[in-house]
DNA sequence: AACGATCCCTGTTGGC
DNA sequence: TGCCAACAGGGATCGT
């Protein structure tokens, strides 16, 4: 599922490919892919016409400047990826033609993503606001994480999922961070020591490296590919999630699953020691 | 305010 | 083999 990483990889190719160009034809097929701000047909004459100034990234929202006060917002979701000059795939929601010929294709089977363009004066609506600082390019340093987590007594592992607290990790990179950095997933968000803070913002900084250098995450069962249509490289880079009952690659006890907030956990019980009680 | 539960959705999987 | 329930999860929303 789209992350951090897949989304900038997207942002890349869709950078390439859009920036300063104008959109001359848009169509959104499906309702809920535009669901967030307006109808298909208002988010079609919102975009038709409209040149993308740059296209931008924080957390796993691509946000693209069109001029004129206008910004699309687009979402991934669970199940959303962007083809280009593809053919049409199943569940294509939304494509746009451009100036250069180029067609933009949106493909969301679980349709958890959206596109949406707002006005600068309404973009707060659209849930940027509510992010925190991006877990890559711009991550809070480890006293702003300390002071951000004091009183969270909710494990780490939810608070890693929390887009208003970092930006950017999902389900996959909070588990391999929180295993790089030696954290028991269930550890109470306050009880991290000055060290284990370090030691995560460094995890993540590494996990989510290693991840955009090999392409992103493709998981067998689930739709993310590059934009360019090929799979990305970093499954078999992952060290937990995944990983239920096969050894740890740091000391060999099978890795461990449970579930934190509705979300698949995935840990080694030896190198993550469980917090007391 | 913080936290946890629930819902949205569909392709895939596992049990019978 | 076929059917169906369970499962996967990002983010909005709601109750506590």
């Amino acid at each position: 599922m789209p992350e951090l990483p897949e989304v900038e990889i997207t942002r890349r190719h869709l950078a390439e490919v859009m920036e300063g160009h104008l959109i001359v034809e848009a169509h959104v097929n499906h309702v809920r892919t535009a669901r967030h701000n307006g109808s298909p047909g208002e988010i079609e004459a919102r975009l038709e016409g409209r040149r993308v100034e740059r296209v931008e990234r924080i957390g796993k929202f691509i946000n693209a400047p069109l001029g004129d006060s206008q910004i699309l917002v687009a979402h991934l979701g669970m199940s959303g990826r962007f083809a280009i000059n593809d053919e049409i795939a199943p569940h294509t929601h939304f494509s746009a033609r451009l100036d250069t010929g180029d067609m933009v294709l949106f493909v969301d089977p679980r349709t958890f993503g959206f596109i949406a363009v707002y006005d600068e004066d309404t973009v707060a609506a659209s849930g940027l606001s509510r992010l925190g600082r991006d877990a890559w390019i711009d991550p809070p340093d480890s006293a702003e994480l300390s002071l951000a987590l004091v009183r969270r007594t909710a494990p780490i592992k939810a608070l890693l999922l929390d887009q208003g607290l970092i930006a950017g990790l999902g389900n996959i990179y909070a588990d391999e961070a929180l295993h790089k950095a030696r954290i028991h997933p269930l550890r109470p968000g306050a009880s991290l020591t000055p060290a284990e803070i370090r030691k995560l913002l460094a995890a993540m900084a590494n996990v989510l490296e290693l991840a955009i250098d090999n392409g992103g995450t493709s998981l067998d069962d689930l739709a993310y590919l590059l934009p360019d249509g090929r799979a990305g490289e970093n499954l078999e880079r992952l060290k937990a999630y995944g990983r239920t009952d096969l050894p740890c690659l740091n000391c060999g006890t099978p890795i461990q699953r449970l579930v934190i907030r509705a979300r698949s956990s995935h840990f080694c019980p030896t190198c993550q020691e469980p917090p007391r009680g």
